[in-house]
This record gives structure tokens, C-alpha cells and sequence, in this order.
DNA sequence: ATTTCGGTGAAACTAGAGTTTCATCTCGCT
DNA sequence: AGCGAGATGAAACTCTAGTTTCACCGAAAT
């Protein structure tokens, strides 16, 4: 570890014996705000350790740093570190080969919390009740989009009739998208690098009068409409793919919630749709 | 609660389908850094977002705050008042919030954490390395499995040659199968509720000498051998239907680790790809 | 007692952050 | 095409935070 720069902690606690008494109860204010120090100004600091801000220009120089704005920007490195996503990465901490993989879990649970964070209630209710009681719904992902949308299709029609994935069999959406009409639903799943037969799709619909709701990346809204329903789902990876990870979890949500919001009749089905696979062998127990 | 002043993040969902693109970015680099955000300038947030200082200052404005230093100001209130990551709280045994939503995203979390905790860097790195170097991968997921299958030949072919899904077109895999030989690897994505089909298949792979990979969930261990590989994923879920999150999450982190293997040959592919869908027309950028 | 020297704050100074203005651009609408 | 309305960035501007200067103080040394 030798070489590596000291801590902002380390920093003043090296100096502390050296401090003149001003200068130390600072040292002193500022340990206590160590966490998260950077959402202090100097002057804040000041005030509370009452000195001057002449004094507190002085002490972060003196215990090594080149000015205050140094000091403030190593402080908010290291609250990163100390962050608790990044408590929660350490997960074996005597593998040091494990960087990486560390980076990547922290990384998918940033995009699940920050995903599930934005999420409007109203809207969550909202996108659930068309999902739930439309006559039909349809659901379409291309490119990165697709196995989401697999997924999403394969977890609503366990629960409810006349879900289906586009394109279907058949080569070209055109023919299931010929069968939506108002009430019906088209679940979108539309992620950066959107393909290019996505917008027709969409607009397809739209002049059907379904109603929309779209899984999508912040920063992909240019196909959404005033009276759609848009889901974001964060989607940054931790190295050069994309983390699809908030999206499968809001599906699985959104499935759930489905679910419940139908109460008896999902049940049955399932429960039919169990029956039918026991009777086939299709599963092994 | 009337009457209470609405916090950073409302404020900014409340106005969030109002906002123009650009301030709409800024929206979402802000919402990122909600956490500590009392500690970015609003020069820093404006050009994480790529946009002008004039576009955070009228940002702010708009979303209901004074100016920058009122906003920022609230930010430091609330970071004191709400829990580092509010939902993380939500994952130790306290339990206090029946919150359908905060206990779908403990769920996940813990399955994350708990997955790559279990993960062996001797396993991951043996499953990465014949990823990389076998003559051919083939992937099988069926029923709950066959999405995260698509989704791991949809990364893995724009890393190498000869990856393919089975059953492809074709109704049956048997085909596809028959063309396996020592040396090649078959994916195997075999989770609860698995289909009869799958042990035939696993077995015809296994006399014709491919590798085998398994990622599966704890306690499925019926299908492999000895010198397989198991990548062990949690599918817990928090309601009726179990989570794919880790298994979504692991089949990323092995797709990049193969990219990193590969190095140059990789990335010549991707920049291939990614040339071809250009002339094709075939994204939207 | 005098000198010296580091510590300190008031105030001048500087740098840089935040705001405002204004010209440009891009839509959607006639 | 032509015309607003709104979005945006460059640059001017203002203001505040941070730094530096300088005079003063008090304690230790002579």
C-alpha cells in the first residue's frame, strides 16, 4: 500500500499534535463532518469552529493539501468509497482479484436502487391497471430490447389471456399490430440503440388508439407522447454492455403487481397453466 | 402531510415530462446524485449532463427552487433526514415498511449480493477462458431460462464466431446438437421448473465431449457431472414469480470478462457490428 | 523590559461559481 | 415558406467563497 496518498483522516490526524489551538478545533469540526465533508464550505467550517476563513484557508494548506478545493474533492473520492454500495461490494474482502467483479455488482445495485427510486407510484399503478384489465396486450423489444420483452410476455401471459409477443411467428409485426385496437396495450421496451423499425411500430399502434407503455432508458423519450406511460429503467453498465438488470426487475414488479391487482382469475390460471404442464410431462420436479 | 414543502426529488419528478431535453439530462445526472448532491457545484452536474451553466441555473429554477442555492441548501436537509440509500435500510431484518416496492428491490438486492458472493474467481475465470477460446458455444434455456439464454448469445456473438442459440430455428435442437464436438462448450441455463427436454439435451452435449456450463439456481444440481462448471445464480423472488436479476446480472459480467480475454479480436468484431447495423440503417442513434 | 515569532482576524483581493442577457437555433404551426 | 414559442449556449455580469496581506496580539526568549 506504500505510495498511496493519505487520507483526508490521516492527513489531519498527522498534523493534530502541531496544531495551534484554532487551527485544532477546526481539525476538530472537520473530523466530525468527515463523512460527508464536501457538502461543507470552508467558510461553514469555519463559522463552527469559530475561526476565521482566513484560519481555515491556512489549516487545510498546512496539513497538506494545496487549497480547500483539493481537501473537498478527496473527501467526496472518499465518501464514495465509504459509501455503503461500496461496503456492500466488499463482499470478500481477501480477494483483491475481485475488483472487477466488485465494481460490476455495485454497479447493478446503483442501477436497481436509483431505478426503483424514480419510480412513480401513480404511474407504476397506472401502467398495472392497463396491463391488468386491457383486452389485449401486446409486447415488443428489439436488439437489447428483446429478451426483456421475451420475459415480460412470458410472466404477463401466465397471468391473463391474449398476451403476445411482436413479431409473433410470422416474419413482420404488421399483421399483429393490424389486430390492436383502442383499450389495447403495447408494452415497449426501448433501450439505447433502438432499432430502426421501432418508431413504426409505435406510431402503428398509436393511430390503433392503444395505449402505450414504454421500458426505456433516460434520454430515449423521443417516441413518447403526452398520455403514454413511461418506465425508466437505468441501464449503465459496468464495462462495455449494458445492464439490463433494473428492467428484468421492473418486469418481474410490474408481473407481480398484475397479479395481484387480478386476484382469483390469475390464480386459476396459473394453476390451469400447471395442470397442463404436469399432463404433458413437461416438467421435471 | 400537507402543506410539507416536497423534497428534491418530487420537485424534479413533478416537473420531469415537462422538461426539454436538455434539462431533462441534467434531471437525470441530478437524480443520480441525489444522495450527496449538496456536494457537486452546479457547474459539475451541468456538464455530467453536457450542458451549459445557464441551462442548471434556469433548471433549478424551474423545477421550484430559488435558485442553485436554495436547492442545494434542501439537498443537505434531506441527505441528514433520509437514509444514506433508503433502500438499502430496507434489506437488514427491521422490516418496518410493508412497502410492496421497497421489498421487490430488497429482494433483488439481496439476491445480487448474495449470488456474486458465492461466486468462485476460480470458476468464473475457467467458465470465462472456455467462453473464449472453445471452437464453438452453443446456449440452451428453456421456459424461465430462455431469456437470459437469448440475452447471453445476443453478447457473446458480438464478441466471437459461432455462437448460437439452440433450439434455433429449426422446431428441434437435435440438429444443432449433432454438430457439437470436444472442445465446444454448450451454456446451459437450467432453472427451477426446468423442461423435460433439457436433461436430453445436456446429455447428448455430454457424449458428444462439449464442455458444459450450468447456470442455475442453488439445488439444481440434478444435470451435471463432475468437470462441469455451475455458476450458481439466486431466483428468489418477493412475490409469485422468482427473479432472474442475478442470472441476468452474471451473464453480463461473464460477457464482459470475455471481451476483456479476447482484447483486440473482440473489439475489431464490435466495431464491426457496429458498422454493419450503421449501413444497414438498422439503429436509430 | 524588549525582542521575536507564530497565531489570529479584519479586510482587501482574486478566482470561480451562479445568474442574466442576448443571439441563435429548432421546432411546430399556419 | 414564414412565423412564433421555446430551448439553448456564449459571454457578460454579479456575487460569494476562498486566499492573501497585514497589523496586532500574546507568549516565550533574551
Amino acid at each position: 500500500m506504500q505510495g498511496m496518498e493519505p487520507t483526508i483522516q490521516e492527513s489531519i490526524m498527522a498534523a493534530y499534535e502541531q496544531l495551534p489551538p484554532g487551527e485544532r478545533r477546526l481539525a476538530d469540526t472537520t473530523l466530525s463532518r468527515l463523512n460527508n465533508l464536501a457538502s461543507y464550505s470552508a467558510t461553514e467550517l469555519a463559522a463552527e469552529a469559530r475561526v476565521s476563513k482566513a484560519t481555515a484557508a491556512r489549516f487545510f494548506r498546512r496539513v497538506g493539501y494545496q487549497s480547500f478545493g483539493h481537501a473537498r474533492r478527496q473527501a467526496r473520492a472518499e465518501a464514495h468509497l465509504a459509501s455503503p454500495l461500496h461496503a456492500l461490494a466488499e463482499v470478500n474482502p481477501s480477494e483483491r482479484s475481485s475488483d472487477a467483479l466488485s465494481k460490476h455488482l455495485a454497479t447493478d445495485i446503483r442501477n436497481l436502487t436509483d431505478t426503483f427510486q424514480r419510480q412513480s407510484p401513480k404511474h407504476l399503478a397506472f401502467a398495472v391497471n392497463l396491463l391488468a384489465k386491457a383486452p389485449r396486450v401486446r409486447v415488443v423489444g428489439l436488439r437489447n430490447g428483446h429478451f426483456v420483452a421475451q420475459h415480460a410476455t412470458y410472466l404477463l401471459a401466465q397471468l391473463r389471456d391474449e398476451v403476445a409477443s411482436l413479431p409473433g411467428s410470422s416474419m413482420t409485426p404488421a399483421e399483429d399490430l393490424a389486430s390492436l385496437r383502442t383499450g389495447d396495450v403495447l408494452l415497449v421496451v426501448d433501450f439505447r440503440r433502438r432499432a430502426a423499425l421501432l418508431p413504426k411500430v409505435v406510431s402503428t399502434a398509436r393511430a390503433a388508439g392503444a395505449s402505450l407503455i414504454f421500458i426505456t432508458n433516460p434520454g430515449m423519450s423521443a417516441l413518447t407522447r403526452p398520455g403514454d406511460i413511461t418506465l425508466h429503467c437505468l441501464t449503465d453498465g459496468a464495462s462495455i454492455f449494458d445492464s439490463y438488470v433494473a428492467a428484468v426487475s421492473i418486469v418481474n414488479y410490474l408481473s407481480t403487481a398484475v397479479a395481484r391487482e387480478l386476484g382469483n382469475s390469475s390464480r386459476k390460471r396459473l394453476e390451469a397453466i400447471e395442470l397442463l404442464h404436469d399432463s404433458l410431462g413437461d416438467i421435471q420436479h
